[in-house]
DNA sequence: GCCAACGTTGGC
DNA sequence: GCCAACGTTGGC
């Protein structure tokens, strides 16, 4: 069992869109970035922990929590030549990037990005970090622990 | 819109 | 295998 922060822009998928899915569930689909692959491919188990973060927005932060609820499968974005994460170096014999599928379990009052920022506890999480572009990062169980019984309001 | 930081590409 | 050039991310 592990814990992840996982990005998303909320143009693109926002946590109310998620809650809007069936199941409300998402298959994470178009990373395109290998450590972030090897962390889906490599690391997830169903069940992790996710923190749903938005980013590249007006209030970025942790949106909401959600889980591992699919584990690593090949990314079908990857073989459609009319999809923008159309891959040509891929084949369905040799895909080169897979997601898992993530669910939502509770919708949060915003954490700013701000706000995580001024936690000590935190100042080790790897978004946190200067320059850190990953769009899936693991959280530390104490990181974890924090911020669901510190930061995550009822 | 700016720009720092980082990843990827491709020539050599 | 090096590294310059380029593209992308994402906070501000």
């Amino acid at each position: 069992m592990r814990y992840w922060l996982m990005k998303s822009e909320p143009t693109d998928c926002s946590i109310d869109d998620l809650a809007a899915l069936p199941d409300q569930t998402v298959a994470w689909y178009g990373v395109r970035n290998y450590q972030a692959r090897n962390f889906m491919r490599n690391q997830m188990s169903i069940g992790d922990g996710v923190m749903f973060y938005h980013s590249n927005c007006k209030q970025p932060g942790i949106a909401g929590i959600a889980k591992v609820s699919a584990l690593a499968y090949p990314d079908t974005t990857q073989f459609n030549p009319k999809n923008k994460y159309f891959d040509p170096k891929a084949t369905q014999e040799q895909p080169r990037w897979f997601n898992v599928d993530v669910q939502l379990v509770q919708k949060i009052a915003l954490i700013p990005l701000s706000e995580l920022r001024q936690h000590p506890e935190l100042a080790q999480m790897r978004t946190l970090q200067r320059g850190n572009r990953l769009s899936i990062t693991p959280l530390d169980p104490t990181e974890w622990k924090f911020i669901m019984s510190e930061l995550v309001q009822n």
